[in-house]
RNA sequence: GUGGGCGUAGCUCAGCUGGUAGAGCUCCUGGUUGUGGUCCAGGCGGUCGUGGGUUCGAGUCCCAUCGCUCACCCCA
C-alpha cells in the first residue's frame, strides 16, 4: 500500500473546520492591524536559505529539501517563511511602499527530520512580518498580535519568554566569552554538555544535571552584555507589554536555530505539548534585508506552527453542514424520473439551496436513511417525469406536486 | 541519525501457556407488494505489516525488515 510519506498527513474533511477558523482569526486580526497576506514559491534557490538562515544552522545543515532544477541549480523547499518574504520584499522594490510594509502568511514549510508529535516534515506556519520599523513599537505589536491569535484558538497553557540577542558582533563576542568560561570548568560539566562547548555552548543553560547548573548560575549573560542602544531598545519594548499588561519572563538562554536574529527575540511556549513545546516565536532580524542584498532596512516577524495550535487548542465539535434537499426516484431504474431529478437538483442550486442528487442508485428506504445521515432538511422522491413527492424530513409530511414545482414550494416553506 | 512502545476487517479492539481468525461501529440488502430516524435478520469486508526460521501445526515463539508513534537532537 502506498502511504503518505514519512512525516506528511492528510488534511482530511474532518480536520478542516479547525484550520479555517485558524485562518479567519488570523486574516480577522492581522488584516485589523494593516497586515497583507502574501504567498511565495514553495521552493526557493538553495541560496536563499544558505545566506539567510545561515550555513552553520542545523535547518540548513541537515534539514532542507534540495534538489537539482536540471539545470545545474540548486533548489529547496522552503524551510521557513522570513527570507523568502524578503526576499519578495526586495525583488519587487517594496522598500518604495509606504513604510512599513506589513505582510502575513499562512503556508506549508518543509525540513527533513525526524517526526513526532508536533513536528512534521511538511508543516503549516501562520507567520507575520514588519519591514522598515526600527522601533519597540513593531516589537511589542507584533508579541500582542501572536498572544491574540493563539488566546482566540484557545491555546492552552501558554507561556511567553523573552530575549534579547543585541548584535551579531556582540553575540559572537559573548559566546566566545561563553566557551572559554565553560572550557575553565569543563571538568564540572555533564560530558553532553562538555562535548557541546564549541558546538552548541548556549545549550549548557538547559541542563538538569546539577554540576553544570551549579556552573551555569555563575555564568555570564548575553543580556548583561547588550551594546547600551540594544538593551535601551529591549527596555522599550518591555515597558510597552508592561503597560499592555502582557505577562513573559525573561530567558537569557532562549536560543533559536536561525542565525539572522538581532536584538529582540520570543518565544511562546504551551505546556498542553509534548517534547515539541513551542507554539511560536519569532524577533527581529535588522541585517537580514541588506544580507539577501537590499538596502540596509530593519524586520521583525514571528512564525506559529499550525499544527502546534491545533494540538493546544481544545478540539471543535465538527459542524453538520446544512442540506436542504436530497433529490432521489421512487423507482431506480426509471430513466425520465433520473433525468428529473437531476434537473430539480440543478434548478435548487441555482435558487441558492444546497442540494444533492442521490447518486449511488439506493434503494428509497436507503436513499431516505441516507437523507437522516445529511440532516437533509427536505427530500425530493420523483415519481416520473411529471409529478415528485415532497418530503418534510423534520416532521414526516409528504404531498405530491410536479416535479416542476419542488423547488418553488421549498422556497416558499423554508421563508421565515 | 539514535533509543523505547506498537503493528489483527474502513474505524475501535478481542484472540488464554502455539491447534489453521472474532466482536462492536460503519457500509449494503431485507423485514415495510417504493418512504428515514428505534429495533431485528442477513451480507460485504482480513495475504493477522512484510520476509525468513522453529514446529506435525504460528496471529500466538525466534530473527530480520518496513511502517506508525513517542523521545533524544532540534525546532513551528
Amino acid at each position: 500500500m502506498i502511504q503518505a510519506p514519512k512525516g506528511t498527513y492528510d488534511v482530511l474533511p474532518a480536520d478542516q473546520p479547525a484550520r479555517r477558523l485558524l485562518e479567519t482569526h488570523a486574516q480577522r486580526i492581522l488584516g485589523a492591524a494593516g497586515y497583507s497576506r502574501i504567498e511565495t514559491p514553495a521552493f526557493e534557490a538553495t541560496e536563499l536559505f544558505a545566506r539567510g538562515v545561515g550555513e552553520a544552522t542545523d535547518i540548513v545543515q541537515k534539514e532542507m529539501y534540495s534538489f537539482d532544477d536540471g539545470g545545474g541549480r540548486s533548489l529547496t523547499l522552503r524551510p521557513e517563511g522570513t527570507a523568502p518574504v524578503c526576499r519578495a520584499y526586495i525583488e519587487h522594490g517594496m522598500h518604495k511602499l509606504p513604510a512599513p510594509v506589513k505582510l502575513w502568511y499562512l503556508s506549508s514549510f518543509f525540513r527533513a527530520e525526524n517526526p513526532q508529535r508536533g513536528r512534521y516534515r511538511q508543516f503549516w506556519q501562520v507567520g507575520a512580518e514588519v519591514i522598515g520599523a526600527a522601533g519597540p513599537e513593531a516589537d511589542a505589536e507584533l508579541i500582542v498580535l501572536l498572544l491574540e491569535l493563539l488566546e482566540e484558538m484557545g491555546v492552552s497553557g501558554t507561556r511567553l519568554r523573552l530575549a534579547s540577542l543585541g548584535q551579531p558582533e556582540t553575540r559572537g563576542a559573548y559566546r566566545a566569552e561563553l566557551s572559554e568560561y565553560l572550557r575553565a570548568h569543563a571538568d564540572e560539566l555533564a560530558p553532553e554538555v562538555r562535548s557541546r562547548i564549541e558546538l552548541n555552548p548556549m545549550r549548557a543553560f538547559d541542563s538538569n544535571d546539577p554540576g553544570t547548573r551549579a556552573v551555569m548560575a555563575g555564568a555570564p549573560k548575553l543580556i548583561e552584555r547588550l551594546a547600551p542602544e540594544d538593551a535601551e531598545h529591549f527596555a522599550g519594548v518591555r515597558a510597552l507589554l508592561d503597560a499592555a499588561g502582557v505577562r513573559y519572563e525573561i530567558d537569557p538562554t532562549l536560543v533559536r536555530g536561525l542565525d539572522y536574529y538581532t536584538r529582540t527575540l520570543f518565544e511562546f511556549t504551551s505546556d498542553a505539548l509534548g517534547a515539541q513545546s513551542g507554539v511560536g516565536g519569532g524577533g527581529r532580524y535588522d541585517r537580514l534585508i541588506e544580507q539577501l542584498g537590499g538596502q540596509a532596512t530593519p524586520g521583525i516577524g514571528w512564525a506559529a506552527g499550525v499544527e502546534r495550535i491545533l494540538l493546544a487548542a481544545p478540539v471543535m465539535p465538527a459542524a453538520a453542514e446544512l442540506v436542504d434537499l436530497l433529490v432521489t426516484v421512487a423507482e431506480r431504474d426509471s430513466r425520465p424520473a433520473r433525468a428529473v431529478a437531476f434537473e430539480i437538483a440543478r434548478e435548487a442550486r441555482r435558487a441558492g439551496l444546497a442540494a444533492q442528487l442521490e447518486l449511488t442508485g439506493r434503494s428509497l428506504k436507503s436513499a431516505l436513511k441516507h437523507a437522516d445521515r445529511l440532516k437533509a432538511r427536505y427530500v425530493a422522491i420523483v415519481n416520473d417525469a411529471d409529478t415528485a413527492q415532497l418530503r418534510d424530513m423534520t416532521g414526516g409530511q409528504q404531498h405530491e406536486l410536479a416535479g416542476g414545482a419542488v423547488v418553488a414550494a421549498i422556497l416558499r416553506g423554508s421563508r421565515l
